[in-house]
Parts: structure tokens; C-alpha cells; sequence
RNA sequence: GGACGCUUAGCUCAGCUGGUUCAGAGCGCCGCCCUUACAAGGCGGAGGUCGUAGGUUCGAACCCUACAGCGUCCA
């Protein structure tokens, strides 16, 4: 339990103290409550049947991962919807972990190593691994206790890891059930090879740039004919050792002649054969294109359909191998294609060369140029997954926010192709394939690889004991995509008692995550949730195995230069910093404040600023409160609202609540969070601080009797304490502090497990809000007329003004002590309507005059110009309604209600306008007096 | 090349189904205030032909078309 500063209290010696800050200090605040709330269990979420679940899986961070700007706006996400339901009724779980992030985390740990000397391969697969585990416990998932500086209120013990016992088993479960219904394969294919990273990656793991190359045309010699060539154009010539034939296009006749016949290599003495094939673009180069089948994905394509020879011409680095004439051989790619140049040159057989644009692909973890590289690897056949996973977002049962990323999945699935699984990599789950390596005995079943959930003893073909367990390990995403079912132990639940927790918390219900994994892993939980949902869900129904139902994307966060933040371009705050400076809160706040819906969110470390002063406020409001409490006392309170005594400023202050209230539960089942802020802010901010409290002082400084004080305060601290629990999700730890603060409570209680009130339509009042800005016009006019006639708040000023039907006298005097305390007014005469009162500043609210007399004082020049604006203002209105409602296509076509708006406020504003000139013209006359 | 998004005040953004105080907020700027919660504050003020050009409509920041600029994804 804390207790806010005291206020100030300056001793009479001449020796002044520093005073205690009043502003709000987060460090010291919000380092306590965190470690309260998980030892006390607060996070943790069971089954239970008289709640409904709410369910969030995290997108696991890389077990490397550190904290950077699209995790906080990610997971502030995360932590507002599930602190938000838990506080409206939801039995609310949000289960954390990370992923083993495959080539990650193996380069982290080779690169340690490369420190000591040694390369994985002096470790040897087994100790390597150890390494790598070893790495993990000591320094793996610094992220994990970065989101509990955020403030996450992650159900931290069901944190999961995707290399658990439990995880991996449902990795093996899944690849032997695709396996055994014929989804997945093994093939010798082209794949994206990284020779950096010695493994293959999936076609989403490549990113692309456009990069100025050149385009160079080859001749390749005719056999028999003399100075015969056949002219072909390539970006690659390196590859040309590789070629197995040259291609045209069927109807090309400028090759017509030549198909069926040979060339040769040039550099080389080997022939290949001219052929035909529909995929050349007879418009590119020359339209004679050389095939290299082991180096070109379309080239493979053309291959097989000739029955072309593949000749691999590189090692797995990229090097030149020994298919290559010896001069060339070890050499690295880029050398070879200089050194093939140098040399064609010489021979004359460049023809010419282009500049030419081309696509490259590179590596998304290491940048390195991909080579598309022809080997042995695992395949999951997509087609049939990705149809159901189609469907379900087409007909709603999954809703993407914002909807347009519907049409992005839509396009990716509807061509989808598959998925290259297998890694050459040594950190991730063995593939569970084994291969009878029995020289004897072998069967034809030998030949078949063993698939298995477990480890087999022997082989099914010859009972052989020699087997090999496939050297590769799965792609990352493997794992990942069974995230939302493995985090509870499928399949393995009935085992590890997890069973209830898996029906009860799955499907999970929001993903909060970045459009830039749509692909690797949205789409194919999806896939995976329908595919394998009805084993655990009992149920083919699709909205049962769905993982989720809503999906939710992030902006992306961009440094003021529109720049992506990047650790590589050094441009992203350090968010732990940043929490550090201005408070988890504050960062929180910020950050959804700044994102607009589907777009980028442009960040700035000083626009922390807007939440750190958003918490100071609240903050001194509390302060405010509390000296008033413990100066008054609280009234006995039954009820949730106390009503005794209430005025104007109270069932207003109640009206804006309710309405604030419906508000932010609106915006956020939109998932419209920058909303939310503007809610919370402009409720905070202006209605409850600029306002209410205002206005309360003047009954509480007054000599009003103690009971009405008393129930003012409650009343005060009632909402208060209300619109603390509606923020809280955002800003979980400066209503914490509050919270506790304002009012004694029941030990082991908190924020966050309090309500959030129901909004109730019968608070919300619009007659009340409609006196309301009545008396804020009024305010605001004579406070317009201090700033422009340089009045300073200390000169009293006397206030006059009519009182027509709308705000009867009555009425009027209720109000006077909010214009005393809020415009600084003195005294209040209500004065009859026609009356001139010269040397008075005048203006007109809502038909009435009111008139602040300021002889002596009064420029006259400037309230003249000043009234002449306004009369410049109203007569413009005037015009533009005026023209409207003569105009016989609008009176005839336009809905009646929108003419008899149009005609009152024509009515409105020239009675305004006529009040407005009488008194300018009063004024005139008052120079002359 | 295809798809999608954005363009509103100096900056960052709201503006929902076309018509109420539809032209707004925060920051910045100018002026006045240390008024007993808050100077990380209070009060007031100035600032925009809503990217350009057409069109639909009685009426357009909002709907349609084209163009320009910026951005993202896909080929």
C-alpha cells in the first residue's frame, strides 16, 4: 500500500526544503505492483464454468529476441484486450512462450563458438545441441522479462517453449499424420538455398530487391558450321557449365532451322541439344535462352519436360564444384562470373551486354543472395489445407481487422504452392524419419523411409537394427503453427491433464499480430487448427478448430524519416529506455494513441510526452481527491453512485461517464485502440479535470453543510474510481497506485481483477448535457473576453445577462456559483433583453446577450473589431444557409428534417446577428457619450 | 506489370451512414496567468480553397473516374 505525496507544506523558517514533487514519478510506482500481481496469482486464468474464456496464444518471440517497438505495440494490444475482459466478465488467459527460432539462434551460438575456435562441426551434432540448450537457459528470452516491465499480465505458467517435450511431441504427431495421408514428401527439388546458412528456406523466407544488373548475350558455337553461332542472352553466365540444352520458343522462326540440332559450350567441349519449349519468351534477349536445370527453378520445369540432365555445378557454398573445366573450380559464384566473362571476352564470344534489372532474392535472416540450389527435402502439399483455411475466412468464420488483408490471404492461397520443410540445420526438431541402412537382407520395404512418432528399434522391412535418422531438422513455422493447440500439450493433454484446459480454452479468440507473417504463420495455423481440431475438438464443426476468430494486425512503427525501425539502421528508441523515461504506462498509451487503424504509426521517443501527461494528471486529480477526503469525509454509500445532493456538473459528470464508458467498449470490440486513448483522454482530461472538478470547488470551498461536501467528494471519488478501472487495461499501473490510494480495500484485492462498470443508458442525459454547454458557452464567452481585452484573472469583473425561455432566470442562478469560480465573476444580474450597456464587452450565446461592463478599461477599438469578426462570422453562416434554403431543388429534394434544421439555425443565427450589430452599434454610440 | 492502402493546420492524426457546433484534437506557435490537484499546468488566440482535375447530387473532406506523390504486398 502507497500513499501519494503529501501537498506541500512550507515551514515559516527562511530555509526552504525541496519540495516534494507533485508530479507523478512511474519508477517508483511501477516497479512494486508487477511482482504483487504475480505472486499473487492475478495472471493466471483456470477453467471455469460459470465465465466465458477469452483466449490469447502470443506470437512467440524468437528465444533471441529482444524488446523492440513493434513488440510493445504488439503486446500493449494483447494486454488491453485481455485486461479488458478479464474486467468484464471473461475468464481471461493469455499464454506466452517463445519459438527456438532455428537459424536464429544456431548462428548465435556458432558465432560464440567461432570465439573459442571451433566450428559446430569440431562439437559434433550432439554437443552442439547441448550448447545450444545450454545458451538458451543462460541467456535465451530476455524478452520474457521485458514484457513484464511493459506491465504483459501474461498467465506466466503456462509459458511454453516450442522445443518442449510437449510441443515437440505434437511436431512428430503432425508430420506422421501429413505423412500418412499422403501430405507430405520428399523430392529432389529447386529450393531457395542460403551458402551462407547451409540450408534451404521456404519460398516466404526469401525477400526481394530490385538490383541493376547486367544482361549478357553468349554465343554458343554451332558444331559444323564455320563462325556459326546460336546467340543466347543470361544474367548468369557462371551457370553455363551447368547448361544441358539451349531453348526457343515453338513458333520462333528465326530458330526454327536450328531445333533438333546442337551447340556447344563455349570454354567447354560439350554439346547440347537445341530444343523447343513454350516457356521461353521469344521477346527476352534473343529468344534463345540457355537451360540450366540444377540452377534455375523455370529451367528445372523445362527440364523435366525434355528429360534434360541435371548437373549440379555448386557445393553448398556456392562454389564452383568439379562438374566445372578445372580452371574455375573452388571459385566463389561472383568470381567464377567474372573470371567466364574475362575469358568469353577474349574468345569474342560476348556478343554484347545490357544493363538489365533484375529481381534478386536474398536470405531474410542473413541477407545473403539465394541460389536456387537443387537437393533432397521434405514438402507439405499444400493445396489440400489451404481450401478449408480459404473458406473459413471467406465466410466470416475468421474476420481479419482491417478487412483488406482478407484479399492479400485470399491471393496467397488461392496460389499457394508448397512448403519446403526440411533445414539443414542442427537446433530444431530431427525430422522423425529413419532410413534401413542394412546392406544384407534388405527388402523392398528397406527402401521405404520409417516414419515415426517414436524412435524405431528396428526396421519393418528386414528387423535390421541399423538405421539412420534423417539428418535435417523442421522449418521453424513447423512448430509454430501448432502454436494455439500445442501451448496445451496436444497430444498429449489426456497425459499432462491439460485435456479440460484444451477444451476449454481453445479456440483461442484474438491474434494480435504483424501482416508481414500472414503467410508463414496465420495462414497455416489456420490450415493446422482445421486439419487437426476435429482430433481434439471432437467436432468437424469449422468454428470449433479455427484457432481463432479474429485476427488483428499491427501497424507498422517507422522513425519520423518514415524509415522502418530497424536494430540495423540504429533508428528504433530502446524501449526499455523509453519505459525507464517516461514509464511503462506512458509508452503504452503513446504508442495506441499513435496508431491509426491499418496504417503505419510514424514514432517519435518525445511523443511519450502526450501518456507520461496524461498519467501526471490523473495523477494530481487523485491528489486532488484525496485532500478532499481527508478533509471532508466521504457520505455513507450504498449504491454504486451516490445521487444525494447532486447538481448540474453531477448528473453531467455521470452522463459523460456512462456515455465514455459505451464508447470504449465500443471501440475496442472494433479493435479500434487509438479511439479508445481519445476517449479516455478527452474524458479524463477535459470533462472530468477541466470541468467536473472545477466545478466542484465551488460547493466544496463554499459554505455548503458537511453532508453535501461530504457527498460531493464521494460522488468525485465514485467516478474517479470508475474511470480509473476503465483505463486501467491501458495503463495498468498508475491506476493501481490510485486505486489503492483513493479508497481503503480488502487486502489481496486489485484493479485488476475489479469491474468495469456496465454502461447504463439511464445516466446518459442529453437535456442535462444540452444545459451543460449552455453554461460552458457562457464561460467560455466572458473568458474569450479577458484573453482579448487583456483582463487579467485577477480583476474582478461583474457579469450581466438576459434570460430568455430556453435558460429561464431561474435556471440561470443555479449556475452562479460555476461562472464565479469558472470566468471569475462576481457578481450576476440578470438584465432585461434591449437594454444598452455601453462600455461592456458584449457577445451572444444561444440567443442570449450577456455583457461584461469594463468602463475605464475597455479598449473600445478592439471590442469593436473583436464584435465585427463575430457579425463577419454570423453574416457569412447567414449566407451559406440562406442560399441553401433558397434554393427550390434543395427545399423540394433534401429530407423535411434537414430543412427545418436548416431553417432554425437561420432563425438562430439572426437573431444572434441582430443582437451582435445592436450592441456593435452600441458601442459606437458609446464613444461619443 | 498486378493488387491494396494513404494524401485534412508547421508536425502527428480524428472526422462512422453525404446534410446538426463539419472543418476538429494533441504537439508546436502567440498572448495572459506560479488562481489552495497538476507549469508535465490553467485560460484565451492565430493557423487549413481537406493532393490535383473532372463527375454524380439540391448538397461532397466523405461517393465515382482519371492523374500525381508516398507506402506495402505479389509476380
Amino acid at each position: 500500500m502507497s500513499h501519494l505525496p503529501e501537498p506541500p507544506i512550507l515551514p515559516d523558517t527562511e530555509q526552504t526544503p525541496p519540495a516534494p514533487s507533485r508530479a507523478y514519478s512511474p519508477r517508483d510506482v511501477e516497479s512494486k505492483w508487477y511482482a504483487l500481481w504475480e505472486r499473487s496469482g492475478f495472471f493466471h486464468a483456470r477453467v471455469n464454468a460459470t465465465r466465458p474464456p477469452y483466449t490469447i496464444v502470443i506470437p512467440p518471440p524468437n528465444v533471441t529476441g529482444v524488446l523492440h517497438m513493434g513488440h510493445i505495440l504488439n503486446n500493449t494490444i494483447q494486454d488491453v484486450l485481455i485486461r479488458y475482459k478479464r474486467m468484464t466478465g471473461s475468464e481471461a488467459c493469455w499464454i506466452p512462450g517463445m519459438d527456438h527460432a532455428g537459424i536464429a539462434t544456431q548462428h548465435v551460438v556458432e558465432r560464440s563458438l567461432r570465439k573459442e575456435g571451433k566450428t559446430r562441426h569440431d562439437l559434433g551434432r550432439g554437443e552442439f545441441v547441448r550448447r545450444v540448450w545450454e545458451w538458451k537457459e543462460q541467456y535465451g528470452g530476455v524478452i520474457v522479462r521485458q514484457l513484464r516491465t511493459l506491465g504483459a499480465s501474461c498467465d506466466w505458467d503456462r509459458e511454453k517453449f516450442t522445443m518442449d517435450e510437449t510441443l515437440s511431441a505434437a511436431v512428430r504427431e503432425v508430420f506422421v499424420r501429413l505423412y500418412e495421408d499422403g501430405l507430405i514428401y520428399r523430392g529432389k527439388y529447386i529450393v531457395n538455398w542460403c551458402p551462407h546458412d547451409h540450408t534451404a528456406i521456404s519460398d516466404d523466407e526469401v525477400t526481394y530487391t530490385e538490383q541493376q544488373g547486367k544482361l549478357w548475350y553468349i554465343r554458343y558455337p554451332l558444331p559444323g558450321e564455320e563462325a556459326g553461332f546460336l546467340t543466347v542472352a543470361t544474367t548468369r553466365p557462371e551457370t553455363m557449365f551447368g547448361d544441358t540444352a539451349v531453348a526457343v520458343h515453338p513458333d520462333d522462326e528465326r530458330y526454327a532451322h536450328l531445333i533438333g540440332r546442337t551447340a556447344v559450350i563455349p570454354l567447354t567441349a560439350r554439346e547440347i541439344p537445341v530444343i523447343a519449349d513454350e516457356g521461353v519468351d521469344p521477346a527476352f534477349g534473343t529468344g534463345a535462352v540457355k537451360v540450366t536445370p540444377a540452377h534455375d527453378p523455370n529451367d528445372f520445369l523445362i527440364g523435366q519436360r525434355h528429360a534434360l540432365g541435371q548437373i549440379t555445378i555448386f557445393d553448398i557454398s556456392a562454389r564452383l564444384n568439379d562438374e566445372v573445366p578445372p580452371a574455375y573450380r573452388g571459385m566463389d559464384r561472383y568470381d567464377a562470373r567474372e573470371q567466364v566473362i574475362d575469358d568469353l571476352t577474349a574468345l569474342g564470344l560476348i556478343e554484347r551486354t545490357e544493363d538489365h534489372a533484375n529481381r534478386v532474392g536474398r536470405c531474410y535472416r542473413c541477407d545473403t543472395v539465394i541460389e536456387p540450389y537443387l537437393s533432397d527435402q521434405w514438402f507439405v502439399r499444400m493445396k489440400p489445407l489451404a481450401s478449408p483455411a480459404l473458406e473459413a475466412v471467406r465466410n466470416g468464420t475468421i474476420r481479419f481487422h482491417p478487412d483488406r488483408w482478407t484479399k492479400v490471404y485470399e491471393n496467397w492461397m488461392t496460389n499457394i504452392r508448397d512448403w519446403c520443410i526440411s533445414r539443414q540445420l542442427w537446433w530444431g526438431h530431427r525430422i522423425p524419419v529413419w532410413y534401413c541402412t542394412a546392406a544384407e537382407n534388405r527388402t523392398e520395404r528397406c527402401d521405404r523411409p520409417i516414419v515415426s512418432r517414436i524412435t524405431p528399434a528396428s526396421c519393418p522391412g528386414c528387423g535390421g537394427t541399423d538405421l539412420r535418422q534423417d539428418e535435417d531438422v523442421l522449418d521453424t513455422w513447423f512448430s509454430s503453427w501448432l502454436w494455439p493447440f500445442s501451448v496445451h500439450d496436444w497430444p498429449a493433454q489426456d497425459s499432462t491433464g491439460k485435456a479440460e484446459d484444451l477444451r476449454y480454452f481453445y479456440p483461442t479468440d484474438t491474434l494480435v499480430t504483424a501482416p508481414e507473417i500472414i503467410f508463414f504463420w496465420v495462414a497455416r495455423m489456420i490450415m493446422a487448427g482445421l486439419k487437426f481440431g476435429p482430433s481434439f475438438t471432437g467436432s468437424t464443426d469449422q468454428t470449433k478448430n479455427v484457432p481463432f476468430r479474429d485476427v488483428y494486425f499491427t501497424s507498422i512503427v517507422r522513425d519520423t524519416r518514415g524509415r522502418k525501425m530497424s536494430k540495423s539502421l540504429g533508428n528504433s528508441p530502446e524501449p526499455l529506455d523509453l519505459i525507464a523515461e517516461y514509464g511503462a504506462d506512458a509508452v503504452r498509451f503513446t504508442i495506441l494513441a499513435l496508431a491509426p487503424v491499418g496504417q503505419d504509426i510514424i514514432y517519435a521517443k518525445e511523443k511519450n510526452e502526450l501518456g507520461r501527461n496524461l498519467a501526471n494528471k490523473i495523477w494530481n486529480a487523485g491528489r486532488f481527491l484525496l485532500m478532499n477526503r481527508d478533509q471532508t469525509g466521504e457520505a455513507p454509500r450504498s449504491g454504486q453512485f451516490t445521487t444525494a445532493h447532486s447538481d448540474l456538473a453531477d448528473r453531467w459528470i455521470l452522463s459523460r461517464l456512462h456515455s465514455t464508458l459505451r464508447d470504449v467498449k465500443e471501440s475496442i470490440s472494433l479493435f479500434e485502440f487509438n479511439r479508445v486513448t481519445r476517449q479516455l483522454y478527452d474524458f479524463f482530461w477535459h470533462d472530468y479535470c477541466d470541468w467536473y472538478v472545477e466545478m466542484i470547488k465551488s460547493r466544496l470551498y463554499g459554505g455548503e453543510p458537511l453532508p453535501v461536501k461530504q457527498s460531493v467528494v464521494t460522488r468525485a471519488l465514485d467516478v474517479y474510481d470508475a474511470a480509473l478501472r476503465l483505463l486501467h487495461p491501458i495503463m495498468p499501473f498508475v491506476t493501481e497506485e490510485l486505486w489503492q490510494t483513493i479508497r481503503a480495500r480488502d487486502a489481496g484485492s486489485t484493479i485488476m481483477r475489479a469491474t468495469i462498470p456496465e454502461p447504463d443508458a439511464a445516466f446518459i442525459d442529453t437535456a442535462v448535457e444540452r444545459q451543460m454547454t449552455y453554461v460552458q458557452g457562457v464561460i467560455e464567452a466572458v473568458r474569450t473576453i479577458r484573453g482579448e481585452m487583456s483582463i487579467p484573472p485577477s480583476r474582478e469583473i461583474t457579469l450581466l445577462m438576459t434570460a430568455g425561455r430556453a435558460h429561464p432566470a431561474e435556471e440561470v442562478r443555479r449556475y452562479e456559483g460555476y461562472l464565479s469560480r469558472l470566468a471569475r465573476v462576481t457578481s450576476l444580474s440578470i438584465v432585461e433583453p434591449g437594454l444598452r450597456h455601453p462600455f461592456s464587452a458584449t457577445a451572444v450565446v444561444e440567443g442570449e446577450e450577456i455583457f461584461v461592463p469594463l468602463e475605464g478599461v475597455i479598449d473600445l477599438d478592439r471590442e469593436r473589431a473583436r464584435l465585427q469578426r463575430e457579425v463577419d462570422r454570423v453574416t457569412g453562416m447567414l449566407k451559406g444557409i440562406g442560399a441553401k434554403l433558397g434554393n427550390q431543388a434543395f427545399t423540394a429534394n433534401a429530407p423535411p428534417e434537414v430543412v427545418a434544421r436548416e431553417k432554425e439555425k437561420l432563425a438562430a443565427f439572426e437573431l444572434n446577428l441582430a443582437k451582435l450589430q445592436r450592441n456593435l452599434a452600441g458601442l459606437s454610440s458609446a464613444r461619443e457619450t
